[in-house]
DNA sequence: TAAGTCTAGTTCTCTAGAGAACTGGTTGAC
DNA sequence: GTCAACCAGTTCTCTAGAGAACTAGACTTA
């Protein structure tokens, strides 16, 4: 909880409807939250999971629960930068990352296989880390370990044949088709956190998203 | 243009300043569009036409410029409505739609073929018009022919096999493997204007598709 | 004609404050 | 102990207005 707008505006020598319109402001930038007769709070930034979250697997009676898929991390190391993921970070990166790879699968069936880069020495904590104890999604720890915040991606969908490792993983004859899905994820400033690679079972696959302004 | 926030205030018999936080309002909601020292002016709701467009293709150079493909439609007619039409529509249907049938192309060759279903009455008048002179995006025309604003649409891709209309339209084999989208595109009060079905050549298909707040 | 100046009209930012609406806690009556 | 009434503190909505910033067009001048 801040101070209230009385004691705010007399602190920094304002009129009261001056900050008034400055925390109105921010309230529409999502940072504060008001409730009238208690005060004004701090937002903590609530990413919206479910916008990030691909592969919204349905149930079998087509409810519209989402379901997240089980996760399975194989490894987490440091590696030298690849050039597409150098591209995606730009020039101020280091010349290495953390790579994670991990499986995702659903009901017991592999489904995903995914290829996660992090910056480092951003995600540097991240290789001491028990893995294990890592739940299926990874932006909430982003954000509660790092104090990193995911507020958009860029996801670019499209079609390909599996490498040797993610078809021994998704369990697939090589060269077999998947589903090949980058991410280009982004903090609020528009800094690139993360970029990944994933692969996907095709006769399953479903990614769903909806574009413009929700409907209310 | 309409009045000035002096003259729009005496007139509806409210303070000045009241009146402005009424504009600003609807300024926050993109209906009108303020400027200084010149007035206040309705703005046209300008549909982000890239937000839905999908098939981002790139030029070879991987410049990040999209190209529009180019479109040719098959067929407009009146059919009943099937099925999966009639629940996203909903009870409120009629029990006929329109069917709009095209291929996209890219550099002359066929990438995409569409599936249309769109509302009845609303589109009839779309039965006896030129369908020569509809250009490449269908969302313009429905604003500027049928003052109907397309603002939000929601996505589904998956996998699928070519149906035979398909499969000759997009020069494949038989059940060949194809992209699937499926869309619901709806107005600004969440009524479903469109649904569509689209079938894709896998080879060269790209979708990209940002989440989240766009950084500025 | 061309360029600069002026002016009425507009929005933008900020001040100063009154009263309503609402909340959470305290007090008092039973 | 329980419930109702009260109260201080908060946000919300609205009023009334001054002055700055800016624009488009009219006017003047070379």
């Amino acid at each position: 909880m801040i101070p209230s707008e009385n004691r705010l505006a007399e602190e920094y020598g304002v009129a009261l409807a001056t900050m008034r319109m400055a925390l109105k402001q921010l309230v529409d930038e999502g940072l504060l939250d008001r409730r009238r007769g208690t005060g004004t709070f701090v937002k903590q930034p609530a990413f919206r999971a479910d916008l990030f979250r691909f592969f919204h697997v349905h149930d079998v009676d087509d409810s519209d629960i989402p379901v997240i898929p089980e996760s399975r991390i194989l490894n987490c190391q440091e590696v030298p930068l690849p050039p597409e993921v150098q591209k995606a970070f730009g020039a101020d990166s280091a010349r290495h990352c953390i790579k994670l790879e991990r499986v995702r699968l659903w009901s017991g069936e592999p489904m995903l296989f995914e290829e996660v880069y992090l910056r480092l020495p951003d995600f540097e904590e991240l290789l001491s880390l028990n893995l294990k104890a890592v739940g299926p999604l990874l932006y909430p720890v982003f954000l509660e370990k790092f104090g990193i915040l995911i507020s958009s991606a860029t996801d670019e969908l499209s079609f390909g044949i599996a490498t040797e490792i993610s078809a021994k993983q998704l369990e697939l004859a090589p060269e077999a088709p998947v589903a090949v899905i980058q991410r280009i994820a982004r903090n609020p400033a528009g800094r690139v956190i993360e970029f990944r690679r994933v692969h996907g079972r095709p006769e399953r696959f479903r990614y769903r998203v909806t574009l413009g302004d929700q409907p209310a």
